[in-house]
DNA sequence: GACTTGAGTTGGTTA
DNA sequence: TAACCAAGTCAAGTC
């Protein structure tokens, strides 16, 4: 890991074009060679960068100050994907720190409570959709994609749930979707469908209800107790 | 702007629980008390992350090294959300190195290519849609949001278009719901889709051609020249 | 302030 | 490899 910090300029081209003027920015070269450029605002998407497979070209210039009064040395870092015709060229015109440490194996981040782990709780406490209720399978395939969870309801009716950490019109549009395509296997018809989320936004739940789908709200915390607790008794 | 390379270990609690086990690290903190922590590994996105605003808290323990064979001096950094219950702690065991610059201004990012100039470039020369078609307005207000363009065709027919610079299945969905909305308005019905994007996913085509709308590739380049070269003749 | 949409989104998974 | 979907997405614009 290379941090330079310079006053720099820096020019992108590829799937769209962005040109960064003058001001003093942190530059991180990573091992891999991957390129990113910082400043002070934002939050943490670098102003511009070039991801890995990339070649970096140093090349070292003559030029003058702002105020021309001598010359002094510019440094261009051409930075070339490998896989596209995407570069970025940055020129550095005043360095202020450039240094390079080897920060070694990453052993990588661990993760709880995402969508995947909702999805995993509710399967295991499917009663919450309603007393009596049944899986069929989570992750259930369909040709459009697959259903986050089917079941079969304590009416016997097929139930089509579509999981989402914060449920927006989104995720009722793909809810209609497998909804309106597993009606169409006899198999299953009557399908209906469930929204459920830790958080609705309010036009999604109008939207969701207006098509005839029952919104669940979870309780994550809850669940995930409820899912510990279990675990203990067997 | 602080830059710190440590040994470091971090634990986030906010909209999920994610831990980030011991290894060396870059510990970027903004001029706003913004802090990313970054690996070798990975694109742009930093492991872990606290955005502004926030406030930090930095103690200093007595701690012991790993071999436990001499006394040494742990910092911790508590990241808090002012926001929300978000919180970050970071725990660094060997520091490295630990500056801090000022950075001043950004003057920010200049971009060309993006969906905007798409829909410009599109409003401009909306004879690419047909010969004979006359503009209604960009942006055109509805109450689930914007249709990006609306036009009337050379059959005097009120088309609605979807622009996009990759088309996928929810660009789909989106002309959908416009068209579906803008259909129950007497004034304008019958309204037909077009799907517009400079390149399109072959489902996504299947379904809009499914659905009846057009599918029209952009190429950007075209019809940035085009535009420019109409400027120089006025 | 809540919501929708775009992004050089990034990243993971699967057909 | 291509496409879809989630993300502590972030950020901008609108209501």
């Amino acid at each position: 890991m290379r941090i330079i910090v310079a006053t720099c300029s820096a020019e992108y081209t590829g799937r769209l074009k962005a040109n960064l003027p003058q001001a003093r920015r942190v530059i991180m070269i990573k091992s891999d060679s991957s390129v990113l450029i910082f400043s002070e605002a934002g939050s943490y998407k670098p102003l511009n960068w070039m991801i890995a497979p990339c070649t970096i070209t140093e090349h070292h210039l003559i030029g003058l100050t702002t105020d021309n009064d001598h010359d002094t040395y510019l440094t261009t870092l051409e930075v070339a994907s490998e896989k596209t015709t995407d570069h970025l060229v940055i020129t550095l015109y005043e360095v202020f720190s450039d240094q390079t440490f080897d920060l070694g194996e990453e052993p990588g981040l661990v993760k709880d409570g995402v969508e995947d782990h909702l999805q995993h709780y509710l399967a295991e406490q499917i009663d919450r959709i309603g007393k009596g209720a049944r899986l069929i399978r989570r992750e259930y395939p369909t040709p459009i994609g697959p259903v986050d969870i089917l079941a079969v309801d304590n009416q016997g009716i097929t139930t089509a749930i579509e999981i989402k950490r914060h449920g927006g019109i989104a995720g009722v549009e793909q809810l209609t979707r497998y909804v309106t395509l597993l009606n169409r296997d006899t198999r299953l018809a009557p399908v209906r469908g469930i929204f459920a989320a830790q958080t609705i936004t309010p036009q999604a739940r109008t939207l969701a209800e207006d098509r005839g789908f029952e919104c669940l709200i979870l309780d994550y915390e809850e669940m995930k107790d409820e899912g510990d607790h279990s675990i203990t008794l067997f």
